[in-house]
DNA sequence: GTCTTTCATCGTTGTTTTACGATAAAGGAA
DNA sequence: TTCCTTTATCGTAAAACAACGATGAAAGAC
């Protein structure tokens, strides 16, 4: 049995991931492969230094990279960690998917 | 493209997750299939109450679920909102799950 | 050089989270 | 009935979150 302080890194992510806003900017990113923060405020209904705050909360977890280009910033999705996210994430749950429920 | 609002689900579900002591009672409701609160606080270094609130959160999530029997609640996952959760976040990444990244 | 664009950061506000101890309710045991 | 066990809930405090406007830095345009 995994111990407390085993489920950290998974929490984090999901805590990257635990407002709307913030899926929305990387099924966004991954759409769209790239993007700078401008075209975000302009798809989202929120001020300038808010997008930028959840763009910086999801570089801190990972999930994302910025790279500056001149006065833009454009942001990507890191592959990497996403898929560690996921792998994280189903190993966890592995005994669980589609398992079928019986007692209903 | 889905739009903001279409993400409150599984942003909702991944909240009820971000706490590293509710991915543990969690993953122990799994494995023991059920149990009563009382067995949780001596499973982790916190206070009843602070588990009851966990518990409360995990319930609010619909991802377990309490009886009552007794003085007691016993506890258990309830897989088929938890299966609910793990295939709205595999539908969403799907098109990342072991995708190669080339640029590094 | 000055202007403009782009974005991060600061300061602030209100809300939510996470933790605790204390209390109360509910049911079984004596 | 009177305890005891079990757990939810209340009240509280500290920290974190989510939003905003304002400011400042950095680089390109003029």
């Amino acid at each position: 049995m995994k111990d407390l302080h085993d489920n950290s890194e998974l929490a984090l992510y999901c805590k990257a991931l635990s407002n709307p806003v913030r899926i929305y900017i990387v099924n966004y990113l991954l759409k769209k492969d790239r993007c700078i923060c401008g075209q975000l405020v302009d798809e989202l209904p929120l001020a300038q230094s808010t997008v930028s705050q959840h763009l910086s909360i999801l570089k801190k977890s990972g999930i994302i990279r910025g790279e500056i280009e001149g006065p833009k910033t454009c942001y990507c999705v890191d592959k990497n960690v996403l898929n560690k996210f996921i792998t994280l994430f189903n190993s966890n749950f592995e005994n669980v998917l589609y398992e079928i429920q019986t007692d209903e």
